[in-house]
DNA sequence: ATTCGTTATGTCTGTACAAATATAGCGAAT
DNA sequence: ATTCGCTATATTTGTACAGACATAACGAAT
């Protein structure tokens, strides 16, 4: 059995950190459930660390990536901008891109 | 100012890692001191956290990436085998290489 | 005005991890 | 046999961070 390469990925904005693997697995948790405090049972987070990740999102984004609702019919509720999909979608893409380009480069480690 | 993409690589033998940038900082001050008090120094970092990451990557490596002697004069020493010091050229490549490919990928968020 | 479930915060506590400290063991050279 | 500087560990101490807990604020609906 050979070496294996890993990798993480994560995009800054003006040196904060704007998206991770950690925020999109909450991005789309928000997306399926329409609620911060459904989307961090799922993921099993507590409330305040996610509400602390998406708070951070949204401070470093240069759109808003999500629309906070507060009190209101059903207590209110988050959901995500067209911003904030295609964010998410091009976190995935490339980071997918990344993965099949270092399972190529890892060959040069069986060789040695 | 745009986004920026940052990433961290990792190469991993049966599931225990073999290889981060932490590691391959340490082998590098290693193969400059010729020692590994020196090179923990070096890093600022202690000498129990070194020993520990030099230990996990000769336990995990196909190889030895080390050469460690205890005793006799100076006291002992640590030197790198050529696996190890091919091994760190590999991994500066592979690393050089996935920024680029990110650098080009990250233009994808610029205009959404 | 009261209820409701949620967002939005502060505070307190526990714990995993890092750092510091201590010490044993080694072997060549004198 | 003793010295020396290093590797090799165990033990203790300190601390940053996560988690648990508590509570305020909100606004639509009744």
């Amino acid at each position: 059995m050979g070496y294996k390469i890993k990798s993480r990925i994560w995009i800054e904005s003006d040196d904060n950190v704007l998206l991770g693997e950690g925020r999109v697995h909450l991005l789309k948790a928000i997306h399926e459930t329409g609620s911060l405090s459904k989307g961090a049972k799922s993921l099993n987070i507590s409330y305040k660390k996610a509400w602390g990740l998406l708070d951070s999102v949204n401070k470093s984004a240069k759109e808003p990536v999500t629309i906070n609702s507060v009190g209101g019919k059903g207590g209110g509720g988050v959901q995500l901008t067209d911003y904030g999909k295609s964010l998410i979608e091009t976190f995935d893409e490339i980071n997918k891109n990344c993965w099949k380009f270092l399972d190529e480069q890892v060959a040069k480690f069986e060789t040695l």
